[in-house]
DNA sequence: ATAAGCACCGTAGTATAGTACGGAGTCAAG
DNA sequence: CTTGACTCCGTACTATACTACGGTGCTTAT
């Protein structure tokens, strides 16, 4: 797909036309080459990032750490060793994130399975047993 | 914990006073009980709730979805299966999350692994390689 | 018993992340 | 060659989730 327009790209990535212009002011996607009247022109690449946004933001990253997140490439050899650093902290985020939607995912198993052999009664909150007090 | 005032709460689960009076009006947190003078009182399952929802919004739940699960319980037998269809619909929401965070982590480790030889240089985005097109 | 430190309340302000508006120019189909 | 759909831009508005303010009342340590 090449050469799109503002308005295709937010059609086919589900967001809002004004949404583009909004990343794009804050440098969440790059500055797009224009055609001789002006207008926006998109590919694949623009596509790809603002999925990547969209799930990024679900999986509760703001827009700064999305933006940090897709800056993340080695730059002909050089500050790879900033790139590693921040990459393995994100990493530990994530490890964090998967770990405790795990601990909610399988509370949420546990009331489907009361659920099914009816008698059980929870009257108190069961969800908070997916996190731990220290 | 017993008999806590909303100041030591707010203290001990890292939020602010302020949001404490504001997750109660918005019934995220149950109303409290008072004292004689009207100051709210709290104990652990407080805290508790107030972590769980710290790190709920972490994980990309908005507070309208994290007041649903915490109030996923069943209640003396009945509405158990809009309980269980609630719980099913979010362990689905969960796996999703679960799978694409796993996604992100192995492309960060791939980067992290580039960066320990040196040599590689990636001039693309690598990150976006963590969502599949459709 | 009095001053510092909390808590009460409603209201207003802030940050983030969009979303809408409206007047003007552009493109493409008939 | 016009009409309708699309795009441009700056500015202003909205929703969500807080956060601060400020006047008053309560609590507690000296």
């Amino acid at each position: 797909m090449k050469n799109i327009t503002v308005g295709k790209l937010a059609k086919y990535t589900g967001i809002n036309l004004e949404t583009v212009r909004y990343y794009e002011k804050i440098g969440l996607l790059p500055v797009p080459e224009r055609t001789e009247s002006g207008y926006r022109v998109y590919d694949d690449n623009d596509v790809k990032r603002i999925l990547f946004i969209n799930r990024a933001k679900e999986l509760g990253f703001t827009l700064k750490e999305i933006k940090e997140l897709l800056n993340l490439k080695i730059e002909s050899g050089k500050k790879c060793g900033d790139v590693k650093n921040i990459a393995v902290r994100k990493i530990k985020n994530v490890e964090k994130k998967i770990e405790d939607l795990i601990r909610i995912k399988s509370v949420l198993e546990k009331l489907v399975a009361q659920c099914s052999n009816e008698s059980i009664t929870t009257n108190e909150c069961p969800i908070l047993e997916a996190i731990e007090l220290n």
